[in-house]
DNA sequence: AAGACATATGCAGGCTATTGCATATGTTAT
DNA sequence: ATAACATATGCAATAGCCTGCATATGTCTT
């Protein structure tokens, strides 16, 4: 039982339900370059809960290159589909910065693919 | 925001999900000494997860003379809905034997009443 | 009023998770 | 091969959470 206690102590951080949430929303695969773009938070921050929500068995990830798109699983059990509804439940206000800056993001894809990478830091 | 991250993060207790699990499952209130006996964990501690379980939102409380009385509440949002399904969706096998232990607490009780109290430390 | 008992809480110690920084790994372009 | 860049990770400091203990509060019984 302690696997499902740590999957939703995992869940409780507020980077890792934005990741999430943002993964849901876009219904597309992010990099994590994108995710450090929009999220605002250093870039081995966003790594590390990547990390981890991909061990969870909530997320999956490929290499494209020199970039790692990651997005949300599917065929997830019951009990991972319910943690999921309750984040896309929360009311979407909070996250209409999120949403705002994956849009502005995801316009300068070209042919679907991200060619920016990091933004220097400011 | 916070409130949402801070119910996720309550919920990944073992204990309070025993809790939950519990009192789903029981389908009625339940008093402390009850779960005290059932989870077979210290007086203080249930007390002090029950508190926050309530203090979140997710329990309502009651007292009955000297006992108090704990059970989830209804007409709870979609949010958090969604988390008592989650935990609802583990397995049963896990909490067997809670639920065995219950049947047996709640044989003892006198017309629908908790009579016995706290059992003496082993 | 006093004793017994159910429940709650303040405090201190220990454990766990998160962060920032530095740096490693891996890939692409020159 | 080297430089540039995207991503990952080891380490140390910190912050937050949980537990046990002691004890407080509240209720019932005698």
């Amino acid at each position: 039982m302690q696997d499902y206690v740590s999957l939703i102590k995992l869940l409780g951080h507020s980077t890792r339900i934005r990741i999430l949430w943002l993964l849901l929303y876009a219904k597309q695969e992010l990099c994590v370059c994108e995710l450090v773009d929009v999220l605002q938070e250093n870039q081995f921050n966003v790594s590390r809960h990547l990390r981890q929500l991909d061990e969870s068995g909530l997320l999956t990830s490929c290499k494209k290159g020199k970039w790692v798109m990651y997005w949300t699983k599917d065929n997830l059990d019951e009990f991972k589909f319910n943690l999921l509804q309750a984040i896309q439940n929360i009311p979407e206000s909070y996250f209409k910065d999120d949403a705002r800056r994956l849009h502005e993001r995801l316009a300068k894809r070209v042919e679907g693919e991200c060619v920016i990478g990091l933004l220097p830091p400011e």
